[in-house]
DNA sequence: GCCAACGTTGGC
DNA sequence: GCCAACGTTGGC
């Protein structure tokens, strides 16, 4: 799941509440879709940094609640309202995500572009702009057991 | 800040 | 339903 760090960071997500937030703001029916038909609680998530000075996965969290309607969209002052939601408040949902662990060595897209395995996940993909992307298995075992997750 | 790539919108 | 125009993403 990517964010931006300036938006909202993986510390950010580690110093909220119950380490928990709701993943608010996707306005991508790709990334909805993903969030609302394959994201279960307890699956795990990896954390990417993205339009920041070092984009990569920092991360790993996990679904701590099923999707259901984002709020974000009914709500006229967010810069996430959509008028379209108001008749039809699942037109937007989200998981909430809890933050896990701390990659004591976080993996940077340029580092990922070099290892060998990772060469299909989406997220190398030029053009690849989907904010929430699946990732294989073995895709997630071979960045788990690189980037040290620290368990927070 | 640039710009390629892509998603969405809206006229027809 | 096509497709041009436009807006957004996100690496660089």
């Amino acid at each position: 799941m990517k964010t931006e760090p300036d938006v909202f960071s993986f510390d950010d997500l580690v110093k909220a509440k119950k380490r928990t937030t709701p993943w608010e703001g996707v306005r991508n029916y790709q990334a909805r879709n993903f969030m609302r038909d394959h994201m279960k609680v307890g699956h795990q998530v990896l954390v990417y940094h993205s339009s920041c000075e070092v984009p990569g996965i920092v991360g790993l969290g996990e679904v701590a609640r099923e999707a259901y309607p984002d709020k974000s969209a009914l709500d006229p002052n967010s810069e996430y309202y959509d008028e379209k939601a108001v008749k039809d408040p699942s037109r937007w949902v989200h998981v909430d995500v809890k933050g896990t662990a701390r990659l004591t060595k976080p993996l940077s897209l340029a580092e990922l572009r070099e290892i060998k395995g990772l060469e299909a996940m989406l997220v190398l993909r030029r053009g690849m702009r989907l904010s929430i992307q699946p990732v294989t298995d073995a895709e997630a075992k071979i960045i788990l057991k690189l980037g040290k997750p620290a368990a927070l």
